[in-house]
RNA sequence: GCCCGAGUGGCGGAACUGGUAUACGCGCACGACUUAAAAUCGUGUCUCGUAAGGGAUGUGGGUUCGAUUCCCACCUCGGGCACCA
């Protein structure tokens, strides 16, 4: 027998597997149907380290073991290649983007060629692709022309907004909208002009333009979303990606209304058989907050300040209000508010304070507006208004009641001598009486402690009550917020899809026709960023005079539809057809890394629910399942970078161990999951195991295997099908080991026996077991063979191993028939010779047997 | 500060639903083969103890006949959110 020659066998099957196109997915309607999907990469110029395939390889074993099981796969692979990790790796170099992509994917595809991956690269996708990119403008269209009706609970054209205007107004609307809506009737509507409709149609969008406080990032020129932020060793705000400082800056953007679907995105995610610590990511990150919102009447000038709280039941002890800087009352009472002039002056303060200087919780600072008091609706009670700039505009109503329950507050009341009262406790369960002891703890210089709760009411229950009844006199309601906000969809760089929308002159804004698609990026010379706030297509001459919208849009956009796209990749009407859509329904088995859980994930999902509710799709949420990778961390327990010198290339352990061995050992390295170190010593055990896998050819002969190999043959098939389909791929691995190592003790090795072997062992290693399985001679691939099924009656063992326990410390064992009756077996151990030395002259109180595992003497 | 997750040999890790802790692999030690080395194969390898036996799954308690597994408190590490009312 030769010896295994990795380098031969690995070049002349992947030949043969690419000539006979065995993983090519089928367009037919074969209805077990299995859709495994990798996230996709963007092409990085430094190429791939050991840590990057291991996800693939994950997913390729459960798709050929899928493919065995009978399944039509859909495993496909592309490249997510606009953005700014490519245009900064293209500036970087000074090559175009275009080439850059291009050249990173050339290297990409050489390096994931030689691991044996399944993929039907017929399928692939790149979003740069103008043939790609005119279905991301289709659908960005889509949701521009769209709104979102709370009441249906789903997205609609914006005609159908546009004919509820005309006929009523907006004024019984309940739509998520921009929230400094007025309210007009039918008969305006029609009154408004082309500017002013568009304006309040703006509003409604989808997708719209506004005006906000966004992250902008000077040294990349372009604004930031918040999941593509992040803070650094000092606590200042930079971009992930490069880590440059980011400053907040108010500017006119495009966005996406995400918040509009804030509750599906929570509710959907029960759905899902995602691991329980991203779900947990994402309801973190959409922040639903329930509770009230609470009206302070204003004393003498009218009206009254909005207020949201989760407490409203410490309303009682509530003594002042807080107004963030910005909050528009007091522009709006600028007379009525006598230090004025001293408020403009804290604000001024305000604004030129630093990132770190603003977060500083140890640190309150705020003013008092002198001659404004509101009414507490709850006491009755006047009191004061303060500005502060712990208090955030943009969440709730961007104002607080203040109470002493609150650190913040309490902070705040301390260093300003502001009165305080702690919890009230009501004398009996009518919430009027509590009243009466407000006014003691007033008394009392400020601050009373007088602990207690409401009187057989948890805080829960008391907080339902008292919204009821400040409800009953219009002066709460329960409200619902939400942390998460609307999405930043424009970027000021060149490397993006083009936003398929024109302005004319007098700014009317008209949208692109689906036969006008794609809107082709221009191919410019010069795309470096511009540094004025401007995109590098405000640059472009013949751009700007048609009217394009000069802002690109970011990276995610390309990314939250391929899944979609490669159900139907070459489609030229359609972003998919109706029948691949229904064919395939959702991702079944979505394999990457946890990191995208607040960006990729969420806007994919976003999207998703949109095209739903848009009838586009039949399914609800993109990827059913989804295992998340753990890094591969250096040898050295750090990130693998070539600022550390500590990147493993996979081509040198594909050139010296084979790419076999590489599949084997990632698989088998530890828990899927879990960030891991490399290790350059540990890797040789893999190896080993495939050395030993190919010397057994040696024994194989067609004499039956002996019944207790038989049964360990049959446990491996079970264990290893279990272990697999729960991405348990480490102890899969360990249970083969233990089988290779039985079957070396044996003389011969049944041939039929052997196979089923190499079966399970295939989709790990896919080289090695195609050469041994025709060797064996077979004539077809043994990845379109079928998995192999175990025997029930062979993995189960008439004599079984217990051991015994005297008060739970094992003192002997034995070997007994599975079907032994308890009674026999208590027989049997007590007069086990390992066993009577510790209970002799003892009273027996128990005898516990669980069946087939062990027995236990209670002495 | 709040919310998750994890702590097991020299190392990566295994252990079903509470039932023989340390499977499998690496490393190490010894042995076989070899002129020798590599490769390969075999034996051993948690710890204290000559042994009988005792002690160990981050620490301390609890529940149980029995706890890595369940409960409580704490410590350490990793992740997420964060002046979010």
């Amino acid at each position: 027998m030769k010896n295994y020659d990795h380098k031969k066998i690995e070049k002349k099957w992947q030949k043969d597997w690419k000539e006979t196109e065995i993983y090519k997915t089928l367009n037919s309607s074969k209805n077990k149907k299995m859709y495994v999907l990798d996230m996709f990469p963007y092409p990085s110029g430094v190429g791939l380290h050991v840590g990057h395939p291991r996800g693939y390889i994950g997913s390729d074993v459960y798709a050929r073991m899928k493919r065995m099981g009978g399944y039509n796969v859909l495993h496909p692979m592309g490249y997510d290649a606009f953005g700014l990790p490519a245009e900064q790796y293209a500036l970087q170099h000074k090559i175009h983007p275009k080439k850059a992509v291009e050249e990173n994917v050339k290297t990409f595809e050489r390096q994931l060629s030689i691991i044996g991956l399944s993929y039907d690269w017929s399928r692939k996708v790149n979003t740069t692709d103008p043939k790609y990119y005119k279905w991301t403008q289709w659908i960005f269209l889509e949701i521009y022309n769209s709104w979102y009706d709370n009441k249906k609970g789903k997205a609609r054209k914006i005609d159908e907004l546009v004919s509820i205007f005309e006929k009523t107004g907006n004024k019984n609307i309940n739509a998520s909208c921009s929230n400094d809506i007025s309210v007009f009737t039918a008969k305006n509507w029609k009154d408004f002009s082309k500017k002013e409709k568009q304006d309040i149609l703006m509003k409604y969008r989808l997708a719209y333009e506004g005006y906000s406080e966004v992250n902008w990032c000077p040294q990349m020129g372009t604004v930031l979303a918040n999941d593509e932020i992040t803070t650094d060793v000092k606590g200042d705000i930079v971009s992930e990606r490069g880590g440059y400082p980011v400053e907040k800056k108010s500017m006119r953007q495009w966005f996406m209304r995400i918040t509009a679907y804030a509750d599906r995105l929570i509710s959907g995610l029960d759905r899902l058989e995602w691991s329980s610590h991203i779900k947990e990511i994402q309801k973190n990150w959409i922040g639903k907050s329930e509770g009230a919102l609470l009206k302070f009447p204003v004393k003498n000038i009218g009206g009254e300040i909005e207020v949201f709280t989760t407490r409203i039941d410490t309303i009682f002890s509530g003594t002042f209000l807080i107004l963030s800087p910005e909050h528009q009352f007091i522009n709006k009472n600028k007379i009525n508010i006598e230090n004025f002039s001293e408020f403009e002056k804290y604000l001024e303060i305000v604004k030129n304070k630093t990132e770190e200087e603003r977060i500083d919780k140890n640190n309150k600072t705020g003013i008092e507006l002198k001659g404004i008091k509101v009414i507490n609706p709850a006491t009755g009670f006047e009191i004061p208004v303060w500005v502060s700039d712990f208090v955030i505009a943009s969440y709730g109503t961007g104002a607080v009641f203040a109470d002493a329950h609150d650190k913040r507050d309490f902070d705040m009341a301390k260093k300003y001598n502001i009165p305080l009262c702690v919890s009230i406790k009501p004398q009996d369960n009518s919430l009027f009486e509590k009243i009466k002891n407000f006014e003691e703890c007033f008394e009392e210089e400020g601050i009373l402690f007088n602990s207690g709760t409401f009187d057989g009411l948890t805080s829960k229950e008391a907080r339902s009550k008292i919204t009821e009844w400040l409800a009953s006199k219009k002066l709460a309601s329960k409200t619902i917020k939400y942390k998460m906000r609307d999405a930043v969809f424009a970027r000021q760089r060149y490397w993006g899809e083009p936003i398929p929308l024109k302005h004319d002159k007098d700014g009317i804004i008209s949208d692109l026709k689906l036969k006008n698609l794609p809107l082709e990026l221009p191919n410019v010379k010069s795309y470096e960023i511009m540094g004025t706030g401007e995109s590098p297509l405000a640059g472009v001459k013949s751009w700007v005079k048609e009217g394009y919208e000069t802002n690109t849009m970011p990276g995610w956009a390309g990314s939250s539809w391929y899944f979609i796209r490669y159900m139907d990749p070459t489609n030229n009407k359609e972003f998919a057809s109706k029948k691949a859509i229904d064919y395939w329904n959702q991702v079944d088995m979505y394999v990457g890394g946890a990191e995208h859980a607040t960006g990729h994930l969420l806007y994919s999902r976003f999207w998703n629910n949109f095209l739903y509710d848009m009838g586009y799709i039949s399914f609800k949420e993109p990827f059913k399942k989804m295992k998340n990778i753990g890094m591969v961390l250096a040898t050295d327990g750090r990130k693998m970078s070539k600022r550390w010198n500590n990147v493993v290339n996979p081509d040198d352990i594909v050139s010296n161990y084979g790419a076999d061995t590489l599949r084997v050992y990632e698989m088998f390295m530890g828990p899927f999951d879990q960030s891991l170190p490399w290790s350059t010593e540990s890797i040789i055990g893999s190896r080993r195991f495939l050395d030993k896998v190919f010397r057994l050819q040696n024994k194989i002969s067609n004499k039956n295997s002996n019944i207790e190999i038989e049964k360990v043959f049959h446990k491996t098939i079970k264990k290893v099908s279990e272990d697999i389909e729960n991405f348990s791929f480490n102890t899969a691995i360990s249970s083969m080991m233990v089988l290779v190592n039985e079957m070396e003790k044996n003389e011969n090795i049944n041939k039929k026996d052997f196979k089923m072997f190499l079966q399970i062992l295939a989709p790990f290693a896919p080289h090695i077991t195609e050469e041994i399985w025709q060797n064996l001679g077979e004539k077809r691939s043994i990845h379109t063979s079928s998995w192999p099924k175990y025997d029930k009656k062979k993995i189960i063992d008439d004599m079984i191993k217990i051991a015994i326990q005297v008060n739970g410390k094992v003192r002997s064992e034995i070997d007994i028939n599975k079907d032994i009756s308890e009674e026999k077996i208590k027989k049997i151990v007590i007069n086990d010779k390992n066993v009577v030395a510790w209970i002799e002259n003892k009273l027996i109180k128990r005898i516990i047997y669980v069946k087939g595992r062990i027995v236990n003497i209670v002495v």
